[in-house]
DNA sequence: CGTTAAGTTGATCCTGCTCAAGGTCGGTGG
DNA sequence: CCACCGACCTTGAGCAGGATCAACTTAACG
């Protein structure tokens, strides 16, 4: 049993130092690449919360780099159920396909007002020329989010619907955490609604409800119109069966060398 | 509605044509990367079916390349129950954990003996100053499997247990068959037991079983001791729920430019 | 203050799980 | 050659976690 109590308990906490020790990630977290990625400046555009930022099945020859605001990835099916299969917070590479003409398998749509800094193939392509390093860069990001794909495909095969959706709460909170070191509060906006959750639990909107209604009448969280309080983390923790190993690869580390 | 039928029934050959058009893809279709890793070759080490390769939680410093034999990719969860993220196949990339320290949160395991290239941090490190395209390289690589997880996600999701054993044997299908271009029998050898298929698709073994002899009762696909035989092609793509372009983006296709 | 999107709750149904008992195949040793 | 064993496959009966359908409430916003 990997999950002991004391670890559980000391897991928000341990994060929070973690992050404070290194002081100023928020700035220091941000790989090279994406400073580097900040040369191509002309491309940012801007997406007005529940815009599409690339669309399933078109044509996309650009990668995009979440400059600000939160956005998420999914998938359509033919009778028009949806999976989400991530949330993306500033700093994150939402599509990568290098290869001309190929048609995106997701779609990615913008959850607030954001920021996306649109980098073509072409641009990257010299780019990568110029600065060698950003290839490497750049597969790390992308392995981080095939990381965050796995447990959530883990999360999806073989938890409960209760554990989901703690995981997905917990996960979201500390991601979100790690980027503003400085805060200690339990509470944050979650711009979500319950039917995002659902969709990225794979419930449906209203099972997501009944769970949030018990985890809300037992006190562990509270999640009411797009804010999220946790109210007992370390019963969070429990219910989500999170192994604080896992927790701790959700807060973005840098390749060090 | 993206699936027509005629794409249905063409979606098999369509692969066979681009493939067999591209002619000697086997080798073709083998990034840069690999070629490049192969002078690692000082790192080449064997495993029998059923060994890992890696394990979940043990620290890591190395990537991993499947050179010959089927591996997989997975997760524990403390009460024993497993969670099979992905099947590689020879050129798959395993793991990749460039941070130093840093302890895998996934394992991988071979289902047949298996050559694996051993990479050391270190080694890519200096590697990828030699060869800066490998960077690039290895994260086309990664995004590819990234987005395989994602079409996992959505099958975990959002599809019934018959949608998701259906995709599974078709992607495994299709994939091993993009390596052998010349071969077009609808039979292979498949080195899984029923419950590998259910660690997969999120399902127990039983009812994996039981989807699986209605599929064989339905002249679909017959599944016996490791060998796969699609009976009827068209109806199994129909089953799988599977859009044509989804199909085409599991053939491994480098980045051109 | 009316409208709309989102949240809430109940009743009922069904897909897939659990538990349990055989059955089949291939290998191994007497 | 046969008996035995272990891993895997197969099938049944009963149960339960979530889905579905439908009605109603609440919050937000112009």
């Amino acid at each position: 049993m990997a999950r002991t109590a004391k670890s559980s308990r000391t897991l928000l906490n341990d994060c929070q130092i973690c992050i404070t020790r290194r002081n100023g990630l928020c700035e220091d977290c941000t790989p090279e690449t994406l400073r580097a990625l900040a040369g191509c400046r002309s491309g940012d555009r801007k997406f007005q919360a529940g815009q599409d930022i690339f669309s399933l099945g078109v044509p996309c020859d650009a990668i995009y780099s979440l400059v600000s605001g939160w956005a998420f990835r999914y998938n359509l099916l033919d009778d028009g159920r949806r999976q989400i299969l991530d949330f993306a917070l500033p700093g994150a590479v939402l599509g990568f396909h290098p290869a001309r003409g190929a048609t995106a398998t997701f779609g990615a749509q913008a959850l607030t007002d954001a920021v996306v800094r649109v980098i073509p193939r072409k641009a990257l392509h010299s780019l990568s020329k110029q600065r060698p390093e950003i290839g490497m860069q750049l597969a790390w990001l992308i392995s981080r989010d095939c990381s965050l794909a796995f447990d959530h495909l883990t999360s999806l095969g073989r938890h409960s619907a209760r554990e989901r959706i703690a995981h997905l709460l917990l996960e979201l909170f500390i991601r979100y955490r790690s980027q503003w070191p400085g805060i200690r509060t339990e509470e944050m906006h979650l711009p979500l609604t319950q039917e995002h959750i659902g969709d990225a639990t794979g419930l449906t909107a209203v099972h997501a409800n009944r769970v949030l209604r018990d985890l809300r009448r037992e006190g562990i969280v509270e999640f009411h119109y797009r804010r999220l309080r946790i109210l007992d983390p370390d019963k969070l923790i429990d219910v989500a069966a999170i192994d604080p190993h896992l927790a701790m690869s959700w807060i973005r580390q840098p390749p060090s060398d």
